[in-house]
DNA sequence: TGTTAGCACTCATCCAAGCGGAGTGCTAAC
DNA sequence: GTTAGCACTCCGCTTGGATGAGTGCTAACA
């Protein structure tokens, strides 16, 4: 069905969700014919505003309120007729020195990347720290903690430090796990975990015939390590912000967000998700049968190292949106990060 | 001034606030008097009510309502009246088991403790890190990231994993990063930081005298590092929790709550007051001038190893809150924890 | 002197009715 | 194809009365 909708339609349409946007209230026929880029009677708007729910792009409430967009109509706007913004010379400024100047580890930087992007959009911002798997591995370090339980902490390329208890079987001294840890530096830094973990599997199959007790258990060790996946980490910043947004004063949407972000298992799926593509990804709306996120967007874009390492963050907040400032916001955002994440180390 | 309590006030106030926590609602001198444990009329009861009013321990919300307990009423009737239940057996072993089997590491247990501190009350679970200065060292990692940054990480005996950057006035190599490593590991393990300080400043003083560069690289280092308190992490959890409170419908309240969730730094301000005090420690409304928990009370109580460190977790929630059954959940998550933390490391 | 019954009074809550306003759909005229 | 006019719908607000819970006060009672 060839969906084409005709220059007036689409005219319409952008002014309602624009006035929809900056009001929140449903808007009339007679508020449309006013406007100036509009030369139109209330009955011919009302003719075009039909035409449009009947193609599901709008709604009514009820029977004598205005109309406002649904998500289809939100998902025509953000695709055919946004037209996206500049973002201001200052708040590039001001984004720019928020981050780098503070001597932050990558974590931080993550961490204030997702307050900022909170604070100028007035949403939430979310981050999610680079999945293991795409990571570069710098340093691995194997401290015991007791008989049978060690301590792996584990060093990507960007900075990130991520650690994990491993039960061992077998009791290990610390001297032993300092060589293991000498090993293991030595001959996988500057690889990346894919590189890593088919160099292991290698090895491995060799491992029968060479009997090198060390570099048994090094390969061990290593493996279960890399097994099991320790990223998926996500960083909410500025929950309460959605309490502000006049659409969620009915409580139900917002519990629901709200779990959602205390669960943050959910938040990992989405972003996973929006992660296998590349610029800026929009979800309105609570397509693919996710209905934790109805009534709300997430504007996402990846940040990534030259090195391949890759992680996504965005902002999650109600489906009407500005999308024209979030959209370069997020944008900017992720290329800022990228940019640190790059200078942060050699 | 002498406000002792005649026992028949002190029965009418436990009545009304053991009412008021279960329903909710004002409470009023019929629904005492028909109580079995009182046996007066409505009007006696009436004077009573007034009387305590008087004192400044209920108030009513207008002239036909019922009595509410204020924040005096409520912290009289911890202190004298509250006889605290025996945490149920079920519990104690449902908690224990949810903590131990796992395999988390020492963060972990602390995130989980404040998830099921929030599940099992549900309100809202706080735990904050220990401190640093209430650690003893077991290792530092110097990691070179660029020219002259230095990634350090640091683990407390108890396993907790600290990260932070360090910049440097001079480059270094990671060769001359390791032997620093090396140094501080054989020196300091098994220290406290208290130790280490008054070490390092006695080693300063020497300093000049000899010209181990090495040495020298260590101690400014480590003193760097030392400075500045890394600690302070609190997580909350089940923030979620709270919108569900009748009370807090109202939403001003509540996102006061929210944002100071979000903001952490008054959380950890609270925490560290009440971590000066032993056992469990309960502060309600917004006394000391912190308005940011009005209508709120917070349970906590300190974890602590044998070895000196110490944290605190807790509760947050509305004032309304069945402190007969939170405070010995709170009570025993504590020495739960400090179990684990003892066991999780020799 | 302490306790209690009675009574007038207050105030929130609920419900129904009424009204104004915003907006629509339809029709007929331009 | 566009627009003015009109009947109609429905929300939101206000009003007013009824209800009920609860209080304070007073006077009678043990």
């Amino acid at each position: 069905m060839s969906e084409e909708l005709s220059e007036r339609s689409r005219l319409i349409l952008q002014a309602i969700i624009e006035d929809y946007t900056a009001t929140g209230e449903p808007v009339g026929s007679r508020t449309l014919s006013r406007r100036t880029d509009i030369n139109l009677s209330p009955a011919s708007v009302r003719n075009v505003m039909a035409d449009l729910e009947d193609l599901g792009y709008l709604f009514s409430p009820h029977t004598s309120a205005g109309r406002i967009p649904t998500d289809k109509g939100y998902r025509f706007y953000v695709a055919s007729l946004l037209r996206v913004q500049q973002l201001s010379h200052e708040v590039r400024e001001h984004l720019r020195q928020e981050c780098q100047f503070r001597e932050l580890d990558t974590e931080g930087v993550l961490r204030e990347a997702g307050r900022i992007l909170s604070a100028i959009s007035n949403y939430t911002g979310l981050v999610m720290v680079p999945r293991f798997t795409s990571t570069v591995f710098r340093r691995i370090e194997f401290v015991r903690l007791a008989q049978t339980r060690v301590l792996v902490v584990f060093i990507t390329q960007t900075g990130i430090v991520q650690h994990k208890l491993v039960e061992v079987r077998e009791p290990l001294t610390q001297g032993e796990l300092d060589e293991v840890t000498n090993y293991l530096n030595q001959e996988f830094s500057g690889l990346s975990i894919q590189e890593i973990k088919s160099r292991i599997a290698g090895d491995m199959a060799q491992e029968q015939a060479l009997f090198d007790c060390l570099q048994r258990r090094a390969l061990l060790l290593s493996s279960w390590v890399l097994q099991h996946d320790l990223g998926g980490q996500v960083f909410v910043e500025g929950a309460s912000n959605i309490l502000e947004q006049p659409e969620f004063a009915d409580l139900s949407i917002m519990k629901r967000l709200l779990r959602t972000f205390d669960q943050k298992a959910l938040l990992v799926e989405l972003l996973d998700k929006a992660q296998q593509v590349e610029g800026v990804q929009i979800l309105i709306g609570s397509a693919d049968n996710h209905s934790e996120i109805e009534g709300c967007s997430l504007v996402t874009s990846c940040y990534s190292s030259h090195r391949g390492t890759t992680g996504i963050l965005g902002v999650i907040g109600p489906t009407r949106m500005p999308y024209a400032m979030v959209i370069p916001l997020v944008d900017y955002a992720a290329s800022l990060v990228s940019d640190i994440l790059n200078s942060q180390s050699e």
